[in-house]
DNA sequence: CGGCATCCGATCCGATACTG
DNA sequence: CAGTATCGGATCGGATGCCG
């Protein structure tokens, strides 16, 4: 079946258990939420382990960190290895082949933020911690 | 200020009197949640009424659509135009400018969305309604 | 036709403290 | 180091009814 048919069916989607009454809504299931896209955007090109994610992405919290890696995992779109067994614990995560799929958008999501942040918005910078 | 030398500084970015840490965050409260990306990809081409919208995206409710289209003109993404003063009322909702930039993304995700749903999903046709 | 008001349960998410 | 446990406030979003 082809797009156009597709389109003019109007199928739900079916994606790990949750169902979506179009294309869009499917993904923003996926990559939606006020940090999914950013964990993301962070784990394009290099593995990441836990505590670096936390330092780059300032605002987060450990247990927000936590649950989103989760669901991310859950989800097929990153992969969470284990180093080591005994504390101190090494775990990188990586995005999963399915993963990678969204880079394109990931890079024209921050293109876009930061062409907004010059059009619409403002930097600011702080000399100040 | 090029993208290297803002990328290194790492401002906030401030849109709207909301503050975010990066672009994708930025960009994610724009149009991140449930809804906005699928009403603002409705909007695409066409302009819409308020009544065209809520048949066209299955599973919305009226208060929702309300709120988020109030929240996306807010944000200046779309235009509210009313047409009768006397009910019944006639209004119609376009993609602003800056809406408009936002197309190129919103059709990379509804892609993405129907590739995800193929190879990860399923879709379900209902001949009963 | 195009909403808004109200109620209310579900979910998100931040703060803080603790653990293998 | 990489989380988990618990609490609680804020926000989301569904149901229902009303209105110019």
């Amino acid at each position: 079946m082809d797009r156009k048919e597709l389109f003019e069916k109007k199928p739900k989607i079916k994606i790990n258990n949750k169902i979506s009454f179009c294309p869009t809504s499917a993904a923003m299931e996926l990559i939606g939420g006020k940090w999914k896209s950013v964990i993301l955007t962070h784990l394009i090109g290099d593995k990441k382990r836990y505590n670096e994610l936390r330092k780059e992405i300032p605002g987060i919290t450990e247990r927000t960190l936590s649950l989103q890696l989760k669901q991310l995992e859950a989800d097929g779109m990153v992969n969470r290895r284990v180093f080591t067994k005994k504390p101190p614990l090494k775990v990188e995560y990586t995005l999963t082949e399915f993963g990678q799929t969204l880079v394109p958008i990931l890079n024209l999501i921050v293109d876009w933020g930061l062409q907004a942040a010059e059009t619409k918005g403002e930097f600011l910078f702080e000399e100040t911690k």
